[in-house]
DNA sequence: TTTTTGAGTGATACCTTGTATCGTCTACCA
DNA sequence: TGGTAGACGATACAAGGTATCACTCAAAAA
């Protein structure tokens, strides 16, 4: 799995200008490849503009180099996103990574229960929450 | 489907107090039916305090009366929830109408994804988006 | 290289969705 | 019919995000 690499060039290719704050978002998202937050970014970059962040954030979830998703407790997260076609998300409950996966098998399933259900599926959300291999389980204390 | 038609005798049994707001904020919840946020809800009530709203929501959240939900841009909403094991949901993108979903085949699923992913799963969040049967599809348009 | 200009910026006010605090009130049991 | 803990409303606060606005600067044109 080969995250998107060129999160700036992404930003050009739709017309954007490559401006300092957003070369510097780009580049601390790059080297981080786990989940984050638009505050935690904010904190990092402090001499970036809060109100810039926020901004940079949405144009990159727009250009879909970006996904949002929702931890168990239903906060936003955010997580570069190495595939630009449909997939979903397990979210370490622990450290916050995030693995990509696709399953042949959740779009069968989703077709079924569409089948099963008044009215027409549009969208979906499916997300699995994980204590990842690098975290120590629960369970161990 | 008949769902939880009493909630403020939910909320009596864990030894809350019937009070008037909790009772007016219960007896609306059971006409409506469908999904709701907190701001709504203390939009109705208008003379009963909005902490108060806020705080009896969550204490239904925790008697399992009512669950939340994201919908498809990621903003909270509330359901009543007529069956209190584990269930899923389907939400209408237009009208807001939840229903409830069990479907083995998700169990399943969510059971062989997790033998394909490293970690331990711990938990999972499926959302189904709809255009239910009584709202015009976008097809349509 | 210089000029031009509109996209992008930071500061700041504001909004939404909640939670914490605190003095007052009231549901309920004795 | 009290006494009292639980519940209340008002209000301040917090997190996460958007809107506004005057200023700056990237980059295309001259």
């Amino acid at each position: 799995m080969i995250p998107q690499t060129n999160l700036m060039a992404v930003l050009e290719e739709l017309g954007y200008r490559a401006t300092a704050p957003r070369k510097a978002i780009a580049s601390l998202l790059e080297q981080r490849q786990g989940s984050f937050t638009a505050e935690s970014l904010s904190e990092e970059l402090p001499w970036v503009g809060r109100a810039t962040v926020y901004r940079t954030v949405k144009l990159l979830l727009e250009a879909g180099a970006v996904c949002k998703l929702a931890t168990m407790d239903g906060s936003q997260i955010y997580s570069l996103c190495a595939d630009g076609h449909h997939h979903h998300h397990s979210v370490c409950t622990q450290c916050g990574a995030v693995e990509e996966f696709r399953a042949a098998a959740v779009e069968r399933l989703i077709s079924a229960i569409s089948a099963e259900i008044p009215g027409e599926v549009i969208g979906h959300r499916i997300e699995l929450y994980v204590v990842c291999g690098f975290c120590p389980s629960d369970g161990g204390r």
